[in-house]
DNA sequence: CTGAAAGCGCTTACAG
DNA sequence: CTGAAAGCGCTTACAG
């Protein structure tokens, strides 16, 4: 139970406690019979380094790259990872963690590549990455694996690498919830609308995992007796997507719930709130224009996946791998959560 | 930016820097007047303590006594906030704050009398408390006060005291979310029970938060034209419960939905079973009972109010007090969270 | 290849 | 009432 000094170690290996130090950090120069000896005495007394001590002395400076979409006005989930990284920061005081952000260009190839090339140009301790670009992405984590750079996935993950942990939604899991809470509302012999609207149906891999949940919801549980009519609008133009909802209007009738699976929630929201039709709205991810429709009462709830949290979370745990080289969990769905106008008051 | 350290301070005033320690925790047997000239000049360089080098000289432990009612299977609610003080801790570390629990009987003034002298004979840095008995906690924050312990309230709020900083829930919007989910779902002409159910009506506060803020929906909002019958149940035998329902059910042939207020929502739950009638049921608490009721469909939704979350907070909120003697906001809200069966599967 | 010493910022006896 | 020294566990030059 009592703490395990390099002192220890050293005494008990009949070294000095610098060339206990030198093993532990990999330092080089020392003799290959000593570094044996003085590695096995650490591991059967169970050395934990006191990051205490090592703050105070080094006053190490943890310099962690995160590697995300750039966020803007049509894009705005992005644009609260970067908040919930200052919180950990600011939750991981004393100790100093350095963020270093690199923004690319979603689906722009060319620019993801420039950017880790940055990255490993300044070859930072950790890397926190969405690799939303597979082959960049996997390209990228060999060299990563090559410096022996940690790095841990948000929001989306691919297998084929060594990242020590990911952190995201468990879209499926989020598409029931959505289902759950249509049905809850809705006459059971209305028919059902699922638009996945997004530029160039980008992410299209949290679409049909969410698309594929809500659908499950209703192979196994549910009293929705209705159709379920899906739609895809690869354009995120009001013009165009009410021309295509128009169209698909006049055909279905009977439509009593629309499920948006993308945070491009609201255009839909503004096409109804246009030919005043109030079907049940509900969407995804808690942005500015989506909240605004949800306050009109044209969207009624939204599922969030907490992008803040996600990526506070990342944080820390790049931290802990850091300092202990340890980790608890490798991966962790963030449990979404159900917004609707009551809820988003005491956010 | 840089950082300023006593030595800095004790080159100023011309003392070394046992001196300024000395000042700075109010050790004694330092003249007046250099005490004076030190504190004037760590306020004027805004001297903040470095607390890894603190924590790797005293080892200190911070010890932090937390009073809440003793939970148990018929009070799943005061389980959870153990497992958030845990987490909390762990968090925390590499620093050691160390938790002394006391848990008291509800409403048993005696008990927790007891109980506070016990965390008095302790003297411990810092307690979280659950004020709920309001004349005796307000006696014991006095006493705390006396003897410059910082306290945190959790769950309920009473002013008339120094607390350095309350956490809990906003029962009157969590009131508001039950009423907008009931709203969604039942059709408008159907009428709504309201059931206050409670051993002796306990933590009536609380209940009666989530009653107006409940009804205060429907005076502004909602579609629901039905009318709101409430009743007081103070026992929560299923026997006697199970009367009293029949009988609103016999006066009462148009209810379409039931709030409970309260965490035994499983007990009308099971009435409802028994009975297989099939209205709307939300109530509150994510504990084990209701989930299985929520599980099986009978409860359509549980109102959260994340108890873990709460006191983990309050922890973290009393250990950032211990160590830098400011708080970054007093009151918090923590937000509630909509629980359905596809939901819980993911927490 | 290895050891001994200094130092990170603070606190704790001890000496005067 | 005040100062100087030792020490917390670790890392970083420096000397050999």
């Amino acid at each position: 139970m009592k703490q395990v000094r390099i002192k220890d170690i050293a005494q008990k290996a009949n070294v000095s406690i610098g060339t206990v130090d030198r093993v532990l950090h990999n330092r080089g120069e020392v003799a290959a019979k000593t570094r044996e000896k003085v590695l096995n005495i650490a591991k059967e007394m169970n050395y934990q380094p006191n990051i205490v001590a090592q703050a105070l002395t080094t006053k190490k400076i943890y310099k962690i790259s995160v590697l995300i979409p750039k966020g803007g006005n049509d894009n705005i989930y992005w644009l609260s990872h970067p908040k919930g990284i200052e919180k950990a920061v600011k939750e991981l005081q004393p100790f100093s963690v350095k963020i270093n952000y690199y923004f690319f260009e979603l689906h722009n190839e060319a620019d993801f590549l420039k950017r880790t090339d940055d990255i490993l140009n300044n070859l930072p301790d950790g890397v926190i990455l969405a690799p939303i670009l597979k082959k960049e992405a996997i390209q990228f984590c060999k060299k990563l694996d090559e410096h022996k750079i940690p790095y841990i996935f948000i929001d989306t993950f691919i297998d084929q690498t060594n990242c020590i942990s990911f952190i995201g939604e468990d879209a499926f899991q989020g598409g029931r919830v959505a289902a759950s809470l249509i049905d809850f509302g809705l006459a059971p012999e209305k028919d059902i609308l699922i638009v996945n609207l997004a530029k160039d149906l980008e992410n299209t891999q949290h679409l049909n995992r969410r698309n594929q949940g809500f659908l499950s919801y209703f192979l196994d549980s549910g009293k929705n007796i209705g159709m379920k009519i899906t739609i895809e609008i690869p354009v995120t133009d009001q013009k165009v997507v009410n021309e295509k909802m128009d169209s698909i209007f006049q055909k279905n009738t009977n439509i009593g719930a629309i499920l948006v699976s993308s945070a491009k929630t609201h255009v839909i929201a503004r096409y109804l709130e246009k030919r005043k039709i109030k079907p049940i709205l509900v969407g995804y991810e808690v942005t500015k224009k989506n909240v605004e429709y949800l306050k009109k009462g044209i969207i009624h709830f939204l599922i969030g996946q907490k992008p803040m949290e996600q990526s506070e979370k990342a944080v820390k745990r790049l931290f802990e791998y850091l300092t202990t080289r340890s980790i608890s969990m490798k991966h962790e769905f963030q449990p979404v959560e159900i917004i609707n106008n009551e809820i988003i008051t005491t956010l």
